[in-house]
DNA sequence: GCCAACGTTGGC
DNA sequence: GCCAACGTTGGC
């Protein structure tokens, strides 16, 4: 199975490149949109690739590289009921909410802007670019990977 | 802080 | 199953 490459929001006031760093690996929790659960529980695999990237930041953009280092598996927030992910539909015998574990590669030495990525040729089709995208994790096509990794070096 | 875009909820 | 109301996301 080739590789499969990812972006992952997160809001760097809450959870950055840094605390990634600091952590060298975490559970993405708190997913509580459909179609990003099934790309954790069905679709991503160990070894995929993961730009890392500020949403509601200043500015928004890719901070860097994280790995795929646990498949698909259910959400323990989903179950805490002290945690503000808490669902209470979601049952441990029938979770309704999943996470995968990632790993910290690296922090590019200049985060790549949003507004930066919109003039980059190539890059016109990422959902991350188009209008009122909200997808907390979208898929990044191999062409798209290799534009932007060389963008960062 | 504003607000457009979009997903979810719930009445019917 | 439609769709209005509502809540959230996230750039600006």
């Amino acid at each position: 199975m080739a590789k499969q490459y990812w972006l992952m929001k997160s809001e760097p006031n809450v959870y950055s490149i840094d605390h990634l760093k600091k952590d060298e690996k975490t559970y993405w929790d708190g997913v509580r949109n459909y179609q990003a659960r099934n790309f954790m529980r069905d679709t991503m695999k160990v070894g995929d690739q993961v730009f890392f990237y500020h949403s509601n930041a200043e500015p928004p953009g890719i901070a860097g590289i994280a790995e795929v280092v646990k498949e698909g598996y259910p959400d323990p927030s989903a179950f805490d009921k002290k945690s503000k992910y808490f669902d209470e539909k979601s049952k441990k015998e029938n979770p309704t909410w999943f996470v995968v574990d990632i790993r910290f590669k690296k922090k590019f030495k200049e985060l790549l802007p949003l507004e930066m990525l919109r003039g980059v040729k190539g890059l016109s089709k990422m959902p991350l670019l188009q209008k009122g995208q909200r997808l907390s994790i979208q898929p990044v096509s191999p062409e798209e990977w290799v534009v932007i990794d060389k963008i960062a070096k």
